[in-house]
DNA sequence: TGTACATCAGTGAACGCGCGTTCACTGATGTAC
DNA sequence: TGTACATCAGTGAACGCGCGTTCACTGATGTAC
């Protein structure tokens, strides 16, 4: 075995977090393999012994949000703890804050690629709503209003998508700022917080 | 006066639609010239006497939607006035209406481009803030809880443009129905409809 | 009314570039003796 | 402990393709006489 045990997870991995954040900033076509691979400070050739092909890493770069143990703590002043009994709050508030809006290598895919997401196949929209459905499902259980929880639990997480995903698309900032602020009282009223 | 009075005039239009229809579709990077052209009746080579570049062209396709009269009767089964009392739930069912759903071609760019959008410069983003801001304007003026309208409206295009956005990259069409189903009933309920 | 001409919208070949993908090769390192 | 070897992760040149853009040319038609 002529390289250290783990050698091939550890770079494996490094491709995929290279992936995410290109993939985020700048979209599945916009991103070349070449940069990728610099990104993980490896070059071109080595990337098919490692993918079948570019839209293979696709879909596997999309779980990487709600599955990641990290996101949770990525943001400075932003703390979310799914098992806290207000985490349905928390989970809001960290989603429209302005630390998600600005850091878009680190974002949640659902802000930064839907429409993306929505031309391509079943296997990248797969991962994409196991992203969706896993945040509605913990916000399901925190809705005071138990007889709506369902639906009022998919129209939070619809809100908190919707509001960020066009707050990205304009072109004033303060516009922005202020439908992510109404977006965000929205979303706490709907919930009962 | 070698061609028919107003023919450049139409040319462009049918080049503008061919675009708007293949955007709506592809996004900006996964069509060509060729396909655009090809689908106004023209060739490659006569685009750069319409348009500057192919960005170009991209900012002028967005404002398309609101500001198109015929999109309000696109749609079988949907109709919005928006002079009507109540255009605000005529907008909202419209907008997360099957009918739109399906129809990819003839989408909101809302819907349809959002996350390439944010990734393109101020001349686009400006054309799409414009179109969220006429959405936004309308609905305000309905929303029956006038001490909150502003922001209830924000908030219920916010969610109309996000149920739709998630709807669409969904693997489980019938979580998608779900999903506008439910975006609906909360939106109709923000508004006091 | 008929004809020659000027106009200009449209054509399609060509250019240069970057990308996804392939593949023969390199060379560092763990292992066997 | 030292050495020769086998392994295999990584390299980078090369291929083929499609795209955005340019440009010299074509040819249909309105206009002037």
């Amino acid at each position: 075995m002529p390289y250290p045990r783990g050698h091939r997870d550890r770079m494996r991995k490094r491709i995929v977090e290279s992936a995410r954040r290109l993939f985020n900033r700048r979209g599945f076509e916009g991103v070349s393999i070449d940069e990728i691979m610099a990104g993980a400070k490896l070059t071109r050739g080595a990337f098919y012994s490692y993918f079948r092909s570019k839209s293979d890493l696709y879909a596997e770069v999309l779980g990487c949000f709600f599955t990641d143990p990290e996101w949770k703590s990525r943001w400075k002043g932003v703390k979310v703890d799914l098992r806290s009994a207000n985490a349905g709050p928390q989970i809001v508030r960290a989603y429209l804050s302005r630390q998600h809006f600005d850091d878009v290598a680190n974002s949640c895919p659902m802000v930064a690629l839907p429409s993306d997401v929505a031309r391509t196949d079943a296997k990248v929209k797969s991962a994409f709503e196991a992203v969706f459905r896993a945040m509605v499902a913990i916000l399901e259980r925190e809705v005071l209003d138990r007889r709506k929880a369902a639906a009022r639990a998919m129209s939070i997480a619809a809100l908190c998508v919707g509001g960020m995903v066009v707050a990205r698309a304009m072109n004033d900032g303060g516009f922005g700022d202020r439908l992510r602020r109404a977006a965000t009282r929205t979303a706490l009223e709907l919930g009962g917080w």
